[in-house]
RNA sequence: GGCCCGUUCGUCUAUCGGUUAGGACGCCAGGUUUUCAACCUGGAAAGAGGGGUUCGAUUCCCCUACGGGCUACCA
């Protein structure tokens, strides 16, 4: 049974990047038929507000991605204490005492000396009576895992083959001075008691990896299939979290941005898979393969959401912004014509009205110097409403006899001087929408 | 500095030594019996640099450059 998580803190909303990897642990628990759990990583009672716990549920919603479980770390405290005892049962766990400025000090000294940062293990020559000196001086100290040196390799399921060798990282703090425990245990533990068969994640995690491989090897469990994607970075290639500003879900959904849009992009952005408008969920589903992306960071550019979303409302039915259209004044009767006329000139799904006022004579005509006659005769030449289907060929068949223009030049300025706009739907359609005869 | 991963059209990528280096988005052009948009069709557009290995390298190896990540008592 397939079985995987996406494991946010709620130290703040949701973004983009954070979408990515939940987006692809859903998709692989939704095509298996397997189980999804949303896991709320909130040991840091500093950090972790119920607001934001909301927050990503609601973000998770509005985007269609459903959890079949809700689990949260603060409440399984516990359990971590448990695995804690258990390492420690097996030598695979010690105290040491540094404090984090020593640390930073050693580092350094590494550093100047060409060595790597690692950290020295001075804790675990410590003798008894040194380690009793020490908690007597400075209090609990902080529990390492110690790592065997060893080369750690997995075979990652999108980064192929990986190595790495212990030895060049340092014994990982688990637990802090003030008994708080740390992430890397906490997910540990939760993954392995809650049947988590594939973990996918950022590859900021790789070294994480690697180390709790030797974890959940101690603890005498087998280690899940681990993948890690490419991070996102913006269209310069910066670091995506210089610009989070305008990258949160809900700034995105304020903006009008389509659920289908984000999922259809996120879904297949970094893979070899063309990015296109899927119908819904089950298609994203279908399609996905995780040995599909590619291993580079990978370029995402908000802006990329936007033609995506305007396919998105040219696909709507009137039933789908018959509420609006109403709502903006626009008669039943009409709607279906409006609609029609409308549907693939609107970028966001709010914008489902913004034409009517236009066909109720509420514009600023546009018309240049050079123009102003030949609009008045153009203008001169139309009757009254209501127009018809043909009205707009046959006026402006009229008008090309009368004035002599013909192409754009015979076009753009009717279209400008009535619309008030150089770009819209088709003139033909409009004509029989507008309430009033156009004036200059 | 150390460790891990990477570098093909503007972007996301395909290619498991021999290809006219393919696709998608974007872009440009044409069409839609005279406008923009939408739509349809077509087109331009790529292997970081340098060494090897080989009959032959985008593909394998090394070096350099560049990019990303990690190197926390964050996640």
């Amino acid at each position: 049974m397939t079985t995987t998580r996406f494991a946010p803190s709620p130290t703040g909303y949701l973004h983009v990047g954070n979408l990515r990897t939940a987006l692809f642990n859903w998709l692989i628990a939704r095509k298996a038929g397997g189980t999804f759990i949303l896991r709320i990583d909130d040991t840091d009672p500093e950090r972790s507000k119920e607001e934001y716990v909301d927050a990503i549920k609601e973000d998770l919603e509005w985007l269609g991605l459903t959890w079949d479980r809700v689990e949260r770390q603060s409440e399984r405290l516990d359990r971590y204490t448990a695995a804690a005892d258990e390492l420690r049962a097996k030598a695979r766990f010690y105290e040491a005492w540094e404090t984090p400025t020593e640390l930073d000090l050693k580092r350094k000294k590494q550093l100047n000396m060409g060595r790597p940062p690692v950290y020295d293990r001075a804790a675990l020559a410590l003798g008894d009576a040194e380690k009793e000196a020490l908690r007597a001086e400075r209090g609990a100290g902080v529990w390492r895992f110690k790592l065997d040196h060893a080369r750690i390799e997995w075979t990652d399921g999108i980064l192929g083959d990986i190595s790495i060798d212990a030895a060049s990282v340092s014994d990982p703090v688990l637990i802090r001075q003030d008994g708080q425990v740390l992430y890397t245990l906490a997910s540990v533990v939760d993954d392995t008691e809650m049947g988590v068969t594939h973990v996918v994640r950022g590859s900021d995690h790789v070294t994480n990896t690697a180390t709790q491989i030797q974890m959940i090897e101690a603890l005498g469990h087998t280690p899940p299939a681990f993948t890690h994607h490419s991070l996102l970075t913006g269209p310069q290639g910066e670091a995506l979290s210089k610009r989070l500003g305008t990258l949160a879900l809900r700034d995105l959904r304020a903006a009008g941005i389509e659920p289908m849009a984000i999922l259809s992009l996120m879904a297949r952005l970094g893979s070899s898979d063309a990015i296109e408008l899927r119908a819904d969920h089950q298609e994203l589903a279908d399609g996905f393969d995780l040995s599909k992306f590619g291993t580079a960071p990978t370029k995402f550019d908000a802006e990329d959401l936007k033609p995506l979303t305007a396919r998105v409302v040219q696909g709507l039915a009137l039933g789908d912004v018959a509420e609006m259209l109403t709502e903006a004044g626009i008669p039943g009767e009409v709607q279906d014509a409006y609609w029609q006329t409308v549907h693939d000139n609107i970028s966001i799904r709010a914008d489902a009205a913004v034409w009517w006022p236009v066909f109720q004579g509420k514009v600023t005509p546009v018309v240049a110097e050079e123009d102003r006659d030949y609009i008045q005769t153009a203008f001169d030449l139309l009757g009254d409403p209501p127009y018809a289907s043909d009205t707009w060929p046959t006026w402006t068949n009229a008008v090309k006899e009368a004035t002599g223009r013909k192409g754009k030049s015979l076009f753009m300025p009717l279209r400008l001087a009535i619309t008030g706009q150089p770009r819209g739907p088709e003139m033909a359609d409009v004509m029989p929408l507008l309430a009033k005869k156009p004036t200059l």
